[in-house]
RNA sequence: CGCGGGGUGGAGCAGUUGGCAGCUCGUUGGGCUCAUAACCCAAAGGUCGUAAGUUCGAGUCUUACCCCCGCAACCA
């Protein structure tokens, strides 16, 4: 079916198999500018994947389960599950509107993904990697049940004011002996010590073996996510608790933990591969090309700094435990966080920008732009809408849009004429396609959008000095080589930003007569009557 | 002494293995009129957090100190 781009693969580089794993969103508050700017990566790497001709899957869903969700819908007096399908709905609004092309949006309270997660959980267990253990915990014999550390109440010994259990403001971390006696938070009663039954992943078994997997893939990954994985390798790895007492999440298939769910992040991170399979029974393809070892794949896990351990070891681990031949993840995207004038976003403070507010007001691509060229990629970046705003202005109206309106709507001219391409500006467009795809490969997004700026600035430089509207007038040949050059460049940056602005690229595919964008120079082949072309880009007028 | 990241012209940032300090925005002057007053050219503006050291030479290496920010696994 698809022509050009198969031939060279055949004679070139084999087709990979890539899978992206976006982080799951948690079903707990509205997402904001700091989630986008983490899961854009995901979005960005599957277009670019695509247009290169590799079998990409994209998948991500909506993270259902685990305390805060369950407290929350209590306080509200509804199910856990009204919560979660809640937000599940306004997620996949918000990603349909951002044009993330995942294959799979889906979400952990869907019967396949608890399903699979059951049966990789009790493979888990029974080699032995999974095991159950007796401690004590505290339990509220008011409300008849275990708490978790949120759940309680208690002074703080750091700062002495009343805190949450499981960190205070003053950043403190309570100890478990700390905890031993809390009040519940629910029922105000003070909590005694009782005996209780956990299951627990044996992290410490599998030491060597994710120590041996972080030395083989780290140099793909991110700064942050290489440091991060290897403190916690250096400290040595300690055994986690995977169930809860819960009443909303993922069975334990296991005699006697009827009680128990699953602790959430189990059962998140396992999404990605139950939403391969998923995806893959659907469209009639084989999940194992996507996770078995042994194929030719590339996968790539897109997610913010806080979530690095769960892709770097708890998920690994997941694999390595159920003993038949995973492929391990390859490249971590890790995020660092999106500040909103200084201040880390938090709910408390109430100083989040969601995304929704910010499309009400904001063109999508001019998003999607800001979040890949200025996003936070190797450190904290403080977003302001002045920055934003400036960065929308120069880069897409006065640079790229401007370029365009320049070359298509020409005054008196009806249609793109034939030409010869300037030798220059032709080699330079070569270049670009190269040294993007080796920015993008590399994780430098940044710098990917710098080269294709660049690109456009050298059109503009092309465009004055070549003064068509003199040429015009004086030598017609010399200007339509001009145009012609000029549209080759747009033609090419329809391919080129495509992964950023799949909206705008698709307007000028459509002025240009462009079927389909790929990862290759293309040509204008013949004369294109230039009709309806549009302003790309608004012009942000706000002080 | 818990771990990590960072402090570079007015603002936001690049600076690979040490070798004349760059980019974008903004400012000033000029050019052009095809274009969304957009585009092009030029100029001004920096003791590269502080102090010391290694070196022919350090933003780049070493040491000490100061200041910001994040992480700290059973909250996701």
């Amino acid at each position: 079916m698809n022509n050009l781009l198969d031939k060279e693969k055949i004679n070139g580089i084999e087709k990979r198999n890539v899978l992206i794993g976006g982080a799951w969103p948690y079903a707990n508050s509205s997402l904001h500018l700091g989630h986008l700017a983490a899961l854009i990566s995901g979005d960005f790497l599957k277009r670019y994947h695509e247009l290169l001709g590799d079998n990409v899957l994209y998948v991500s869903g909506t993270d259902c389960h685990g305390t805060p969700i369950t407290e929350r819908a209590m306080k509200e007096g509804v199910n856990p599950k009204d919560i979660a399908e809640r937000y599940h709905k306004e997620f996949k609004e918000v990603f349909d509107k951002m044009e993330f092309s995942y294959d799979l949006y889906t979400k952990t309270c869907e019967e396949y993904h608890k399903k699979h997660v059951e049966e990789m959980f009790l493979k888990m267990y029974k080699n032995g990697y999974i095991y159950s253990k007796k401690s004590m915990q505290p339990y509220c014999e008011h409300c008849g049940k275990f708490e978790a550390d949120r759940e309680l109440e208690l002074v703080c010994p750091n700062c002495g004011l009343v805190t949450k259990g499981d960190q205070c403001d003053c950043g403190y971390v309570p100890t478990e002996e700390d905890l031993v006696g809390a009040t519940c938070r629910t029922c105000g009663n003070k909590t005694i010590q009782k005996e209780n039954t956990h299951l627990y992943l044996a992290l410490s078994k599998l030491q060597k073996q994710i120590e041996q997997y972080t030395k083989e893939k780290k140099e793909n990954w991110r700064i942050a996510s290489i440091n991060e994985t290897e403190k916690y390798l250096k400290e040595g790895l300690k055994d986690r608790a995977v169930t809860r007492d819960l009443s909303w999440g993922v069975d334990i298939p296991i005699d006697g933990f009827e009680d128990k769910k699953m602790y959430v992040w189990i059962d998140a991170v396992l999404g990605y591969v139950t939403a391969t399979q998923r995806i893959c029974e659907e469209k009639g393809l084989n999940w194992e090309d996507y996770w078995k070892a042994n194929s030719n794949i590339k996968m790539y896990m897109c997610h913010g700094k806080d979530n690095i351990t769960f892709h770097t070891i708890i998920l690994p681990a997941l694999l390595l435990a159920m003993n038949e031949n995973y492929h391990l993840p390859d490249v971590m995207v890790s995020t660092q966080y999106l500040n909103i004038n200084s201040e880390k976003i938090s709910k408390s403070k109430g100083n989040g920008i969601t995304i929704l507010q910010m499309l009400e007001k904001y063109n999508v691509d001019s998003i999607r732009y800001y979040m890949i060229s200025h996003g936070p990629e190797n450190k904290d970046v403080d977003f302001t809408i002045e920055n934003y705003v400036s960065i929308h202005n120069s880069d897409l109206v006065n640079k790229f849009g401007n370029f365009v309106n320049r070359t298509l709507k020409f005054k008196g001219l009806t249609e793109i004429p034939l030409g010869i391409m300037d030798k220059e500006v032709d080699d330079e467009i070569t270049k670009k396609y190269k040294t993007v795809s080796d920015y993008i490969e590399n994780l430098e997004f940044k710098k990917a959008c710098n080269e294709i700026i660049e690109l456009i600035e050298i059109g503009n430089k092309y465009y004055d000095e070549r003064k068509p509207w003199v040429q015009r007038k004086e030598d017609i040949e010399e200007f339509n080589n001009t145009i012609y050059t000029c549209a080759n460049v747009i033609a090419n940056l329809s391919n080129l930003l495509e992964p950023i602005m799949p909206e705008t690229t698709r307007k000028l595919r459509k002025y240009l007569k462009i079927d389909k964008p790929s990862w290759n120079k293309i040509e204008i082949k013949e004369e294109i009557p230039l009709e309806d072309i549009d302003i790309l880009f608004e012009k942000i007028d706000e002080k």
